[in-house]
DNA sequence: TATGAATGAGCATTCATTCAT
DNA sequence: CATGAATGAATGCTCATTCAT
């Protein structure tokens, strides 16, 4: 007698994650994914309930991780007192902009994945972690604006910006580019693009 | 236009477009199409091959349309003598980004639409058309940090970031949010970012 | 360019009657109902929701034939003035008997069917006709009760078992015995068993 | 009894006849059959050799019981010499028909079992247990002829019949109709049919 | 013996594509 | 050209059966 096998649930996981970044969802047949995963197909269906499913629950997880992993950073400082101004909306950004492009470069297919399927499934926890994320974004950047550490018309939408720029260098920057690089590249221009000061002046 | 009945061709496309941008490839039935567009679904297979190539056609299509668009405003100013340097690069850009925006606004579904996809299917116009924006965007930075108006490490990740931002915006911004308003953000964020000089200096 | 053809539903139902009556439902498989009648798997699917549904339609609609072929003999004697006296209620349970066995030896497969599959799924169609042959054949009986033309002191039993003679009949009766010897023998009982006086008294 | 735990053994069968009584056999998942039975699914297969043994085996089981049931009171009434007269074919018919009610009702699912199922598979000892069982009550009829008891031109058809008023019975008849009036019904419907004489002359 | 996780053959169903009209 | 009935390859999913524990 067996019990339900985590580490089973991580091989699909992983094939399926793979399998659909590379191609789009109805380009993968479910035996692909159990012959990548080393698992009979109805294996798949103990762990998910439907192809469908199963790829949501791919979306999600790496959604929701994702928010997780951020939301420490982007978190108002407020928890210790004297050590609430000694971290800036500025530091703070500059993390999650890191973390964001870090996240990219450890789950390679997250983009690829997204883009593989299904948007009109409302699966309340994947738009509710979108959301969760540009708020975190959005009033960090409120939070910098309100101290005078950064000048922004906009933050609703520069918090948008924001993952679009990580999307855009993890989908089409070049192969060589690293994370560092891409890190500060945003990190640039947000600075220089938000910063009320020069560099020089 | 020199098709049989241009006029159901163009019924076809606005039918296929409305409906692959709001659901996935593969939840969207060619008989949908036919139905939506008011004709059989034969018919469609007169003006397209396949069902793949309706979906290709529509993608390759709306960006060949909008590399035409912004090939005008990016093309090196050097066919004209002395109007060359009348044209700063900043103009080039200011241009490009409201272009972009502008067309991403006049075609609400283009970025969905993408999202919808057949990535592998390696249709040499599409690859082709977003490689010479990435290309345009690329010279014209470069042009600008050539000429010193602006300052860029990474002119082909900049490059990238453009799109990336107009996409951003399109896909998620408020409602609310006019096209103006969205240009103006992106070009601050630019500007300023990029920019060597402040405003005042 | 076709509409729908009514022939082609006949060939489906007809060959999916034979199978259905030769083997449990479970057992016959759609695409051996679709080679049976000479037509594509898919077409199959023109005519009849699913495969459930396809066997509902037969039992359904046989069902229904049966007892709209019923309901003339069976009805009450009362139209007619003069005439309502003159059928007496043995004449009505003759030819309803009559009719059923004759039903049962055209449709060779009626009773086979019914038993090869579904009963849970309560298609209202099915269930009112059954309640219905039921009701008739009772109404009629009491109405001999009433006349003094029989006596029973079940007829809703008795209802019940016409039937089951007729299908007792069709199931095991030897092969050679022919619907006239099967009318007669079921006739024979149930007159000496309901009639009130003897032939010869 | 000889088989490792006879009363899971029980509880297994009870629940199977339960179920496969209650929907067709393609509608009972052997799984179903195991939580009802409140075992493993796998122990299913340790008392059975499959699913359709499984089921073959309740209906053959009960029809074999039913025969031996009524195998006594319709045996030939010839083991002793001056009793054979005394039990009249009356008697035993009476006898057989009280037992087919009789066991109908202690096996409510009987009827419903056979419904099912799986006709094609010849499961001789089902196949046989029926024929005996027709072979039994025609004889018995037989008998009641050659001895001017009863008069009948179709044993072998009457002896179809008696079965088929029991089912239809145990099937249709009201749910407070006991098995002494369904019994008496019977009974009724057979002496005065058969019998040659009435009850007044 | 008992279990239920794992398996994959088997099947219902869908839908892109064809073609007779 | 236009159509939609017909088709069957393709695939998601089920569930009887096995077998490691």
């Amino acid at each position: 007698m067996q019990r339900p096998d985590e580490k089973k649930r991580q091989q699909i996981v992983a094939a399926a994650t793979r399998l659909f970044a590379a191609r789009p969802f109805h380009e993968v047949r479910l035996e692909d994914v159990a012959t990548a995963a080393r698992v009979g197909k109805g294996t798949v269906y103990i762990y998910f309930d439907s192809k469908d499913e199963l790829y949501a629950s791919l979306v999600r997880d790496a959604f929701v991780a994702l928010v997780e992993r951020l939301s420490g950073p982007l978190s108002a400082p407020l928890n210790g007192r004297g050590t609430a101004h000694a971290a800036s909306s500025w530091d703070a950004l500059r993390t999650a902009v890191s973390e964001l492009v870090q996240f990219s470069s450890t789950n390679p297919h997250f983009f690829r994945l997204m883009r593989a399927g299904l948007p009109g499934h409302d699966d309340r926890a994947l738009i509710g972690a979108r959301e969760a994320l540009g708020r975190m974004l959005e009033s960090c950047i409120r939070r910098g604006v309100r101290r005078g550490e950064m000048h922004d018309p906009h933050p609703e939408l520069t918090a948008q910006f924001i993952p679009g720029l990580v999307r855009a260098a993890a989908l089409w920057a070049p192969e060589n580019a690293s994370a560092d690089v891409i890190t500060n590249h945003i990190l640039r221009l947000l600075e220089q693009g938000l910063g009320r000061k020069r560099r020089a002046s």
